[in-house]
DNA sequence: CTGACATCTGAGCGACTGCTCATACGTTCA
DNA sequence: TGAACGTATGAGCAGTCGCTCAGATGTCAG
């Protein structure tokens, strides 16, 4: 994942080897003082931290996950009862278990053919309360369009 | 965003019709206790708001944005020093602020010819800190893969 | 006004995503 | 053992994403 944003791009890479002008006004340097530049690049989250962090994020970024790990958060349920709950095909609910299965976000267990998924992460369901309230307060003020 | 979900699948939406008939052990129905799905079908968190939650956490979820607001957590910047700090073409830096900005996460200020940007949202770096503690925690026990 | 600069924007391309369909796998029961 | 059931998986398709490129817009200085 997030592999696209490795190889891609870099073409203004370049412009950045003329920094380390002094606090010039022109744009092909930082336009803010130096120092402080220094000091944010070593206050940015770790390249791994970036990635690990927009992987779980991404996880969270979709209707269908939200409402499963949603449903998943008042108890286990089997895929089946999940599917329903959630209006959502068997297939597609097994295939969003899968990616979630494999970033650790929920934990599967089988009974006879029946398989229950609970959520393994007690931090998720404190991620949805916090987007909650950012949601809830966000509701009041509109959101301007993009063209 | 997230029109796809609405628009699309509900191939089994119709097994649902079936329902309710009772505590039955096939998966045409529910496999719990009838009752406990009731409650669970009112505790779910509304469309609306699943649709809401999960734009924010997709805003989150790419590692371009990841970097931005993370850079922009520690103060204002104009959008080419922003550019020249995470290493992005400028025009993809203002095409990332511009979709920041529909979500009212970023806020702009113009000066000059220069336009400032500033996290526009206080839940941001809560969620940041609250998703990073989840990485850091997760990174202890390695992940499974996906085949 | 004109040129330079900083930023914004639309078009378009390649990669990725989430679903469906068909089918395989694993378990239970007769 | 074989049929039925619940679940998992691979292929494939339409839609989406993030970037680049080229050019428009807005601001300032001469």
């Amino acid at each position: 994942m997030s592999s696209r944003s490795d190889v891609r791009a870099r073409t203004k890479a370049s412009a950045r080897t003329a920094a380390a002008a002094g606090p010039a006004e022109a744009c092909d340097v930082f336009h803010i003082d130096p120092s402080r530049v220094a000091g944010l690049r070593g206050a940015l989250i770790t390249p791994s931290s970036v990635d690990a962090l927009a992987e779980i994020f991404r996880a969270l970024g979709d209707p269908t996950r939200v409402r499963v790990l949603d449903a998943l958060s008042h108890g286990e349920l089997c895929v089946c009862d999940l599917a329903q709950l959630i209006d959502l095909s068997q297939s597609a609910t097994s295939h969003q278990l899968r990616l979630l299965r494999a970033l650790r976000l929920v934990r599967s267990r089988r009974a006879g053919r029946m398989v229950f998924y609970t959520l393994d992460d007690r931090h998720i369901v404190t991620l949805f309360r916090q987007g909650l309230r950012h949601v809830e307060e966000a509701a009041v003020r509109p959101r301007r369009r993009l063209a």
